[in-house]
DNA sequence: GCCAACGTTGGC
DNA sequence: GCCAACGTTGGC
């Protein structure tokens, strides 16, 4: 079993879009190396947290399941979507998404700030907190899952 | 294959 | 709004 975490704008989807529709499918991920994550690695079961970047305080905010493997995207063959791929031929997808189910939202997000403190120590090595990191999708180490866990209420 | 130009991400 | 970091594109 693996745990993830994926980034999210809450004015696009946020975690109480999620906990109103219960399941959603992570589409428009534009970016190869989250591509062959969710396309090769995220099984159903696993874990993830629910981040929200570009907002006034950016951190992880909940936890949702893998309840469907990676599976053509497909927002990237409808010249109307925003994430419009004409590259993306439905005979041979090029973009793919998991389906996901809200599992919890913590009462407190838990800020990227905090997670920073931890840089060093229990958190050393997290791809989130990596100088430049800007993958939407990234592996989260046990180690590192149980940690946050005890951060949140 | 190199690399400059450009676009995007995302924290601050 | 700024800007660092990174990915992609395309000319050569």
């Amino acid at each position: 079993m693996n745990y993830w975490l994926l980034k999210s704008e809450p004015d696009e989807f946020s975690i109480d879009d999620l906990k109103k529709n219960k399941t959603t499918h992570w589409d428009g991920v534009r970016n190869y190396q989250a591509r062959n994550m969710m396309r090769d690695q995220m099984k159903k079961g696993d874990l993830a947290f629910f981040y929200h970047s570009n907002t006034d305080v950016p951190g992880i905010v909940g936890v949702m399941k893998v309840v469907r493997e990676g599976y053509p995207d497909h927002t990237a063959f409808d010249p109307d979507d925003k994430h419009y791929d004409p590259k993306s031929d439905p005979d041979k997808p090029r973009w793919f998404m998991v389906d996901l189910r809200y599992m919890r939202k913590f009462k407190k997000t838990i800020p990227l700030a905090v997670l920073r403190e931890f840089a060093g120590k229990e958190l050393a090595d997290m791809a989130l907190l990596r100088k430049g990191n800007r993958l939407s999708v990234m592996p989260v180490s046990k180690t590192q899952w149980d940690f946050i866990t005890t951060l949140s209420d």
